[in-house]
DNA sequence: GCAATCCATGTCAGATCTGACATATAACTT
DNA sequence: AAGTTATATGTCAGATCTGACATGGATTGC
């Protein structure tokens, strides 16, 4: 319970290419991190895939236009859980999930 | 921000087999909690495998003994968050990671 | 039996996350 | 220019999660 207003702080930055250490950063918080943002460019990709704007996925998630927007930024105020949980209810399948984790080139099939 | 006190009741039914709609679990609420279930296999499958317990594992993770012991239990009160740090914290790799979030068997190498 | 070790479960204050709202910017249409 | 559409960003009350503590059960060694 450490590190409190340390992510916030650190989160700031993250928008550089590969994010890793450029402040104090441990490993896994960088791995963390990078997790996140491929999640949230898998989130964007499938709805933009989908053809959907953020305002229509916002719905679909019973959320809103901000919080998608905020998703797909990876903002540090958004979790793995909910972007996983707005995956899934893209229709993404659990086996893909896996990819989007593994990987972070956003090539998907149709 | 519909099921609120929902999702607290029906995870008091969490620990049957495939655990799917037995109640009303809508599909991806399914498959979110298997996959839940599926991490904290793997956290308690990673920290046996380096012999250390629950409460060294706590310490390590800069948390408590009862954390990891709900972690493991996959108890609704533990995040996809938490458990991909503890995972992380364990040394678990990226690419492993994925290969727990598709898989239920805990099969890795060494 | 008793003490020690390990794991499970309940509780709760404080931290974090979330949905919603307001507002802003940019691009396009009329 | 004014309206429309799509996206971004700040804020905040309320919901959820987290670490910590207490406690109980199960097992093992004395």
């Amino acid at each position: 319970m450490k590190p409190e207003k340390k992510k916030r702080l650190e989160a700031a930055g993250w928008r550089v290419g590969t994010v890793s250490e450029f402040l104090g950063l441990s490993d896994e918080e960088a791995v963390l991190i990078e997790l996140k943002l491929d999640l949230a460019r898998a989130v964007k990709a499938e709805r933009v895939r989908q053809k959907l704007t953020q305002d229509e996925l916002g719905r679909l998630l019973e959320s809103s236009q901000s919080r998608v927007a905020k998703m797909e930024a990876g903002d540090p105020s958004v979790s793995i859980d909910l972007l996983v949980r707005a995956l899934l209810r893209l229709g993404v399948k659990r086996r893909d999930l896996a990819r989007h984790l593994s990987a972070s080139t956003g090539k998907r099939a149709a």
